[in-house]
DNA sequence: TTTTGATTTAAACAAGTGATTAAAACAAAT
DNA sequence: ATTTGTTTTAATCACTTGTTTAAATCAAAA
């Protein structure tokens, strides 16, 4: 492989990180993924609470970075928007399924990233919407329109372990189980409207 | 206080772990929130495996108990399902806003939820649900109905956290958030069926 | 070749943590 | 009052885990 030290064992840390969070994760467990020294981990990175730091930033901007170039852009008019919010967020999560329930269990322990969320408000906040839904003679709020997309979008991947278990659908499935509904989620959205 | 020793380990517990998970709970804060001495922890439960274990199994019945009877029974129309569904769910939930996530994460790892999820399979497994979309005429999945019941019920309460703190709702105003979309939810239900 | 600085390793430290032990305190029964 | 079994405590053990240290290896420069 033709990673570097440093490179091999942020991989490393991006995925048990990911996998178990923070708490059940060992400096250890690391090192081994990444097939180096343990003391090359902290020779690198100083902590783990340091190396973490790096991974859940990334992860936090790759989940919700999407979101805010999407919504604010008065172009795109609110099925586009629901559309392509939904498409993107389907791709991101097949490709990296432990995403969403890592960033959120985070949030609620990590006093860093509770601050970076502050920063970051309007990420969300979204007067455009807002005014859009205002125009289209909706009177929905625009926190229940952002908070249904991301509903019916992140929570499958949220309750895959569970569904998966359960035995009510099957890991081979899931992928098209998700495409499928991929295509009938911004109807729906749009049907929530009033 | 009337409690025992006992019932006091067990309701630190259920507050620590639900709150924190397994862990990045520590016996020592178990104890010292039950107001005890460390070795009576496992005087009385031997493990924090096995105190753990009494309080995953409590609150998945918790999360899980309340569905089966209520899609299962034919009595109950569609509608009527979906509603009793949502508001039981909204009051639970709301008394108690750790434990979809405390579920739902401990599920990806924790062997013995993994076994009774396997077991308890029928909870989710729906053919009354099917059979009473297909008499409606509708040809929605029962498996898409029941996620979308969930997700715009359970959801909310697992992103909380991002939300509160992003500021885009406070505190306060998240009961009266959660109260007014619960009547909403039934509606929106209902129109993802086609 | 020697030197110098960066990289890597093996070993161990220090604190944290789940669990145990042995003795003390207590309560109920005789 | 004494005995007996239960409950509680203080102390400590054994192991885990994040981190450090000091030495070894390596690569590039002089």
């Amino acid at each position: 492989m033709e990673l570097t030290t440093e490179e091999k064992i942020i991989e490393a840390a991006r995925k048990i990180f990911t996998q178990k969070g923070f708490s059940a994760t060992r400096t250890r467990d690391i090192a081994e993924e990444a097939g180096i020294n343990l003391a090359l981990l902290n020779y690198y990175f100083r902590s783990k609470q340091n190396l973490f730091q790096i991974i859940i930033e990334e992860k936090f901007d790759e989940l919700f970075g999407i979101i805010n170039p999407i919504l604010s852009n008065r172009e795109i008019s609110l099925e586009e928007k629901i559309e392509t919010l939904v498409t993107n967020y389907t791709n991101l999560l097949l490709e990296n399924e432990d995403l969403p329930f890592f960033v959120l269990s985070e949030i609620k322990s990590n006093e860093f990233i509770i601050k970076r969320v502050k920063q970051n408000a309007e990420i969300l906040s979204q007067p455009v919407i807002e005014s859009q839904l205002k125009e289209r003679g909706f009177t929905t709020s625009s926190f229940n329109f952002i908070m249904n997309i991301m509903s019916l979008t992140l929570f499958p991947f949220m309750s895959k372990p569970l569904f998966v278990s359960s035995g009510l659908i099957k890991e081979e499935e899931f992928a098209r189980f998700i495409t499928e509904r991929k295509k009938d989620i911004p109807t729906w959205v749009m049907n929530t409207l009033k």
